[in-house]
DNA sequence: TCAAAAGTGTTAGCCATACACCCATGC
DNA sequence: GCATGGGTGTATGGCTAACACTTTTGA
């Protein structure tokens, strides 16, 4: 076997031979945006034909799998120390058996080699990251034909799993957010409570009274209230947010809600 | 290579060729029984020292990774069928890194093949399961001296990131607790109320009020209140319980403590 | 001036907490 | 009978849900 000195295309910024990379493993990251008051999922083009993907990668003997994770996420978003949190791992065999994606492979015409490594069995680790929408330059990888924002209610096609694991993401952050607080990745340094109602409104898939959320989220104590006024809404002008990052981040760490 | 006909033991139950297993990847099962008011974790001993490891395995590339769970709780426990739950990817490339382990594996004089096989760095998934105590007959591996509970509150030395794995699994059961009952699995038909709030106390690790505690269970629904009285304890009889199962299911399912 | 967005206030009801009290039983 | 374990009751405070009222602003 000479698959050792076979290139595989990670992204933008390097190559790795075959032999360099754990077989049969791979991360995919759901990386979400908030704009418009909507939360946004990144979403690679395949080439070849009208679907979508998750952008994911391999991981390297020598890395760790989150510090694969973090590559995927900087190349795709040239993002760096954001939050990124392992959701869960998709191991069914029959995950990546797709007709779409086989005979888009097909049609790239790849070596012999390369073409083997695309087509075995993948267990791939689920990444969810939270990044702030307007630092993000989408960069599509070699292998597609875009990388551009989906509002999370309105997803294209999308190829394997992919879909599953989007809701299985969000189910997560669904979970997560009953012991942490969210936002602080999302929203850029000043929001409106509105915005920050949405994010949780998005994720919790249902309306919350604007009143009691505020009041919550004031109690918290990781919020402050700036005088400044947001400028260039109609009707009333919303006060400006930002996070008191020391109690923010101890709040995540001890816990929010905490239930029991 | 020949590395393809090597057979590594994977349990008493069967043998598979080197080949036929995803390379580097494992599953390692995080056991929990319930057993004098204690919550307890099965382990194997190791055979050529004094060290102590997580029941795990290999996953073949036909199955997947829950079935390679499920099949290394039956080796282990006889059990089928029980409360399986995938929490973590521990995907550090020094987490193997093991002196202890790494002689042990030479005093066990492999083949060089299986020798590499298991020098390799390896990822693993790890699953905790709730079982129920004394339905467990427990079976060492071909490599282990022994197969036993231990209390999780008083472990002996592990090998690798074991220790580390089992503390995952604690977290994540009480991140669990918050919107899934528990006890099903862990308790025999009929159990009393002290019982299950033990359980509660271990993986909360923190005292909880009686009476609370018995009144926010009655309130979900999903105990029956025998009339038959626990026999045999000192002081007064306590009254059994048994789990609904439907509306246990169905609490499981659509969420216990709904927050936010 | 009016509708919509946003700030603020109020109320009822539920639930967690922290006990208090009583009963049953073995020593 | 008394210490202990277990069943039951209750007062309190805090939080949530629901909604009312006010303020600000652009059309």
């Amino acid at each position: 076997m000479r698959m050792e000195s076979k290139l595989i295309n990670m992204g933008k910024q390097q190559n790795f031979k075959v032999g360099e990379l754990m077989p049969g493993l791979s991360v995919d990251n759901v990386i979400f945006g908030f704009h418009d008051n909507q939360l946004k999922v990144l979403l690679l083009e395949c080439m070849n034909h009208r679907d979508w993907m998750l952008p994911g990668g391999f991981v390297l003997k020598s890395e760790s799998t989150d510090a694969a994770a973090e590559r995927v996420l900087y190349d795709r978003t040239g993002l760096n120390n954001v939050y990124l949190q392992q959701f869960h791992v998709f191991g069914d065999p029959s995950r990546s058996r797709d007709s779409l994606m086989s005979s888009a492979m097909k049609s790239m015409e790849l070596p012999f080699e390369t073409d083997n490594w695309f087509k075995q069995r993948f267990v791939t680790i689920g990444y969810y990251a939270l990044v702030e929408f307007e630092k993000v330059v989408p960069v599509p990888d070699s292998i597609s034909a875009s990388c551009a924002w989906h509002d999370t209610d309105k997803l294209p096609r999308l190829i394997f799993d992919h879909k599953d694991i989007i809701a299985n993401a969000l189910t997560s952050m669904r979970h997560h957010l009953n012991y942490q607080p969210i936002g602080y990745n999302l929203l850029p340094k000043e929001f409106t409570m509105k915005n920050l109602q949405s994010i949780y409104e998005t994720i919790l898939n249902r309306k919350l009274d604007r009143s009691n959320f505020t009041r919550k989220m004031l109690a918290a104590g990781i919020l402050d209230k700036k005088e400044k006024l947001f400028a260039g809404g109609a009707h009333k002008a919303p006060y400006l947010y930002s996070f008191k990052k020391k109690e923010y981040l101890k709040v995540l760490k001890d816990g929010f809600n905490n239930e029991f």
